[in-house]
RNA sequence: GGGCCUGUAGCUCAGCUCGGUUAGAGCGCUUCCCUGAUAAGGAAGAGGUCGAUGGUUCAAGUCCAUCCAGGCCCA
């Protein structure tokens, strides 16, 4: 359909289009002319401007929040692109983590690690990367089929060997600089299944249960107040299995605490838990603060270990349930572990990996299962009067989400980069950089970098990149960068070796250090440390082996980078926290960052709840530009937003039609007219009309919103003001200028060009405006409209964006269009209360605008034709009602302060002379109640004008329009004229004439309309294109129809001439 | 428990930066009008305690405080 047009300048464009069957054949130009690549080669030298793809996980089907930030990926780097910038657009995939294993074991039915292990590693991870290459064959048919421009032929992988080795290479030296080591954190971990379980799969499996829940005491031994010695604190457990792991008790330091004598015992408590734990037993000997109990010392339950057993002080200590003083196991609490490190307490642990008991618990309980041993360990401190009391408490408890076995929290061992060493410089990096929103910057995301805790990186899975650390028996460490450097150690080429697990496992080597036997450790790294490697692992980036310098360093830091708000603490941060830990620097400096998608009820869009909009079906009904709109310009970017299906709908019917109906008038005409853009050449602008004239004005302004809004990352505002500016070219332009362009015999003839070129040089703009927006819609036009005409690129993505032409813009004229159009707006009005059909020509309308009049000097023209009068004068004498002001708050207010409200109510009792002298353009004084005198200018009061409705006046900040109400006879016939020529036009649509079809017509009607026909005959001819218009029935009709019009029957028929 | 966001018409959302006295748009509803570009457009109407309370101010949807509800994240 791009062919050469031989008989007509433009191709003929179907008004009934398919967005979706137009994208498709936009694609396959785009793929036939390569017109992506061309794009970046067309700006290979100019400025760069740095892109980032933050690669989405290919572990599923892609959704309709995909779309989302892919969008926007693409809007900013098209229009960057189209500003004269080179926009490298390199894609990329992550393809490692439990999400992708997790797809896999349900593929292959396994529950847990012993599963996998016993199907095998090797076969479980080519099973992962053959997953992985499915959905990314899926992405990337989302990709292309939305028009989202980049590069996915050299897309980064991340489980592709030089992206691991550029990971390995940063991790080896983070622990050069002893920023990567092996440490104890406490996780939610299942016995049975040998694994930790994420935050998310924890929170999988709460139920409520029934616990052990007992007081126990800890007799003091020493204190610095002696008197203490021999008093018991009492402590609260609902996990008495944890006791013989105790090696501290906390107190809130602020709270106040009770030594109470009971039974010749005395036993400390928080004092406002006495009563819960004592109830009315029991004297209080003394009250004292929880800070004079930190330093205390006690004997534990059960004998661990030395140096321990003190009481410190803690903020987590509630004094609402309890006793008020807690037991601190540091094997088997986050908290205990942090306050444990902190006192330098070692982690004892007398657990083993199975959950049992180890040679290091009480030998009473030693191989019992932990949860299994509690009513052993109460009897036993029962036995030994430990125990105080004992009940039991429901709670809610995490179980394994997939064996159902209770989760332990237990401290393990794992690999941890000390990020909380450079948090002051991610701080001052996080200054730096510009957030959309930007109360991002200093909320959740900075609030997240305040909070920073040390990264835990390694994971006991398979599908992952290896930690690259071996290890001998004498622990000496070396972290490897690269599979030579192994090679190497090895003393066998292995650079050719998958990096993955288990064929990594197998390469062992002589202890540097003491010759011993050298294993990498067994874990893999946090598949977010892939993501946030992208600006140097996407090039492999490598000193040690000379790759991937100069790419990196040209493309670093990113300009822009943009995900969805849960990437705060995904990518934004991985990203900014791997910036700084390598180059000390921060990796981007714009992010857009884009709320969540939801559904019709609010809720977050998932699979699990089914209720996913798939992007696919969207893309077939209503096509890729619909949805990118809607995502562009429908609600805010930044909060969550609803989706449903009548927004597309809507944007196709309201937005897309609009402007092809604009295009498709376009064309028609400017092929009936035989009109060419180009050897027509532009009129001079005093040469245009006065609608043309506006009209560019509009586009200027147009033109110079969208560009500031998309340069400060708005495209939302910048993608309304060009929906606003359709809706005036079509609403407003094409339908006062409808005229002009319909010039049968070519009479018209300069303003008929005058009016092709405006509408043609607003169309081409247009499309230009929005090929970032609208990619495929806006390349449609501007092939048929703009290619290769004068020079100009074959593609509207080759095209520069546009810049403002200064010479257009008349502020001036845009105010006096706005004053036409409220005139009209009041004539409209008038017409409907007074039941006056707009058909109906009128003698006069009369409009008063205090001051203004002279405003409107050139387009009394638009409002006459619009409202269908004959004449439009301004009013002088006449008084349509009286004049009433009001303070002009915003000035008066200032000037004023609490007296403006007594302007106020000095002007409502105005009878309307005061008020019509300020219309009149008078200064006017007026006395307050205080009898003071203020002096008014017209511009310090709002002026309107109380008219009756129903009387042809109305009125409304401060215009006024009057219609001539009274119909002459001459007057009804020019109206019944126009009724008629409206029965034929209807009746040429309907036999479906062209427009420049001449035609035979016969009308059999009586009196009034008889009496028209007559009175007219020419001027509903040529309306028509009639060459023969007769009274009575013509012969060889072929439509006919019978209509009323002014109550009479009318019998109206024709066929082509 | 902490942080952030959101709360305006039946629905989807503007307006809040920088306070100004008739709070807007689109969809949907009612009535009418216009139309040989239009799947559109226009006018009128119904529909609002602008989440609540208090404060600042001549004036608060807008600024401040507290609270309520929902969401997301952290604990």
């Amino acid at each position: 359909m791009y062919g050469g047009a031989i008989d007509m300048p433009f191709e003929p464009v179907d008004p009934k289009v398919s967005f979706p069957r137009l994208e498709e054949r936009i694609l396959v130009f785009w793929k036939d002319a390569d017109v992506f690549h061309r794009s970046l080669a067309a700006r290979k030298d100019a400025p760069r401007w740095i892109f980032y793809e933050g690669p989405p996980t290919a572990n599923a089907q892609p959704g309709i929040h995909h779309v989302e930030p892919r969008t926007f990926k693409d809007v900013f780097p098209r229009f960057k692109t189209m500003t004269g910038h080179y926009v490298e657009r390199k894609g990329g995939w992550d393809c490692h983590g439990l999400p992708v294993e997790i797809e896999v074991e349900k593929e292959i039915g396994t529950t847990g690690k012993k599963d996998i292990e016993a199907f095998g590693v090797a076969e479980f991870n080519r099973l992962c990367r053959e997953s992985v290459q499915r959905y990314v064959d899926a992405f990337e048919g989302l990709t292309e089929r939305i028009g989202f421009w980049i590069d996915t032929d050299q897309a980064y992988w991340t489980m592709h060997t030089p992206y691991i080795e550029s990971v390995w290479w940063s991790l080896k030296q983070l622990h050069g600089r002893g920023l990567l080591v092996e440490d104890h954190k406490v996780t939610a971990y299942c016995p049975r299944c040998g694994t930790a379980l994420s935050d998310a799969e924890v929170a999988l499996g709460y139920e409520t249960v029934t616990d052990p829940s007992i007081v126990v005491r800890f007799p003091i031994v020493a204190a610095e107040d002696a008197s203490l010695v021999g008093a018991s604190l009492l402590l609260w457990t609902t996990t008495p299995w944890t006791l013989p792991a105790n090696e501290g008790a906390a107190v809130d330091p602020s709270a106040s605490y009770v030594l109470v004598e009971r039974d010749g015992e005395r036993l400390i408590l928080g004092g406002s838990l006495r009563n819960a734990v004592l109830g009315d037993t029991g004297t209080v000997v003394r009250s004292l603060s929880g800070s004079e109990l930190v330093g205390v010392r006690y004997e534990p339950p059960y004998e661990n270990v030395e140096d321990a057993h003190t009481v410190v002080a803690g903020t987590f200590v509630s004094m609402e349930e309890g006793t008020g003083i807690v037991h601190m196991a540091p094997a088997f609490g986050a908290e205990d572990l942090a306050v444990g490190r902190a006192q330098g307490w070692p982690v004892f642990k007398p657990v083993g990996d199975d959950g049992r008991f180890t040679e290091l618990g009480p030998a009473f309980v030693r191989g019992t299962f932990v949860k299994d041993a509690d009513p052993v360990i109460v009897e036993d401190l029962r036995a030994r009067n430990v125990l105080f009391a004992a009940g039991t408490l429901e709670h809610a408890y995490p179980f394994c989400w997939r064996c159902h076995t209770p989760l332990l929290y237990y401290a393990r061992t794992g690999w941890y980069v000390r990020t909380t060493q450079v948090k002051d410089r991610l701080l001052e990096v996080n200054d730096s950089v510009r957030w959309y929103p930007s109360h991002i910057q200093h909320g959740r995301y900075g609030n997240w970098l305040e909070n920073n805790v040390d990264w835990a990186l390694s994971r006991e899975r398979y599908w992952g990149t290896p930690l690259p650390i071996w290890r001998c028996e004498r622990r000496h460490e070396l972290a490897v960068g690269s599979l030579a450097e192994l090679s190497e150690l090895a003393g066998r080429d292995l650079t050719d070796l998958d990096p993955h697990k288990p064929g990594i496992d197998e390469v062992t080597f002589d202890c540097r250090e003491c010759g011993e036997p050298s294993r990498r450790v067994p874990e893999v790294i946090d598949t977010w440390y892939d993501s946030g490697a992208m600006p140097f692992a996407q090039w492999g980036y490598h000193p040690e082996l000379d790759r991937g310098i100069a790419a990196f360093e040209r493309n670093f830091p990113a300009d822009f980078i943009s995900e969805a708000i849960d990437q705060t603490r995904g990518w934004f941060y991985t990203l900014m926290a791997e910036g700084v830990l390598q180059f000390d620097a921060a990796a981007y400096r714009n992010v857009v960052c884009l709320g969540l998608i939801l559904d019709a009820e609010g809720r977050k869009m998932s699979k699990s709840l089914g209720n996913s909009i798939d992007p696919f079906e969207v893309l077939d009904r209503h096509g890729a530009d619909t949805l990118r709109w809607f995502l562009l310009t429908n609600g805010s970017p930044w909060a969550d937003r609803r989706v449903s299906f009548a927004a597309f709908d809507e944007i196709v019917r309201q937005f897309l039609l609009t402007l092809w109906n604009v295009y498709s008038f376009f064309v028609t005409y400017a092929n009936a007219n035989g009109f060419d853009p180009v050897s027509s050449g532009a009129p001079s602008a005093d040469r245009r009309a006065v609608m043309d004239r506006w009209v560019l004005s509009q586009l200027a302004d147009t033109v110079r919103e969208a560009r500031e809004r998309l340069d400060t990352y708005d495209a939302t505002g910048a993608g309304r003001r060009i929906q606003s500016f359709v809706s005036d070219l079509s609403n407003w332009y094409v339908r006062r200028t409808r005229r002009r362009f319909w010039n049968p015999g070519g009479v018209a003839g300069a303003d008929a060009e005058a009016a092709a070129q405006t509408l043609h040089h607003c169309l081409v703009t247009v499309a230009t405006l929005l090929a970032p927006f609208v990619p495929f819609l806006a390349e449609e036009l501007w092939r048929n409209l703009a290619a290769e005409r004068g020079g100009m690129p074959d593609s509207v993505h080759l095209a520069d964006y546009p810049v403002v032409d200064d010479s257009t813009v008349d502020p001036a004229l845009d105010r006096s269009m706005a004053l036409a159009r409220a005139v009209v707006e009041l004539g409209r009005r008038i017409r409907v209360e007074t039941k006056t059909k707009t058909r109906q020509p009128l003698h006069e309308a009369v409009v008063h605008v205090p001051g203004r009049d002279a405003e409107l000097d050139g387009l009394l023209d638009v409002i006459a034709d619009e409202l269908n009068v004959k004449d439009v004068r301004f009013a002088d004498t006449e008084s349509f009602g009286a004049w009433r002001a009001k303070p002009n708050y915003r000035v008066l207010g200032r000037a004023l302060g609490r007296r403006v409200q007594a302007v106020a109510d000095a002007l409502a009792r105005d009878d309307g002379s005061l008020a019509a002298r300020s219309a009149a353009g008078e200064t006017v004084e007026i006395t307050l109640d205080d009898g003071s005198a203020v002096t008014l200018e017209p511009d310090q009061v709002e002026l309107a004008q109380e008219v009756m409705s129903g009387w042809g006046v109305a009125s409304e900040n401060g215009v006024t329009v009057a219609l001539e109400l009274e119909v002459s006879p001459e007057l009804r016939l020019e109206g019944v004229a126009r009724d008629l020529t409206r029965a034929l036009q209807d009746l040429r649509k309907a036999a479906g004439l062209h427009v420049s079809d001449r035609i035979m017509a016969g009308v059999e009607a009586s009196g009034t309309v008889a009496e028209a026909l007559g009175a007219h005959p020419d001027a509903i001819a040529a309306e028509t294109l009639a060459v023969e218009l007769v009274r009575g029935a013509i012969p060889d009709a072929i439509i006919r129809q019978v209509t009323e019009i002014d109550d009479e029957t009318v019998t109206v028929s024709l066929r082509k001439a």
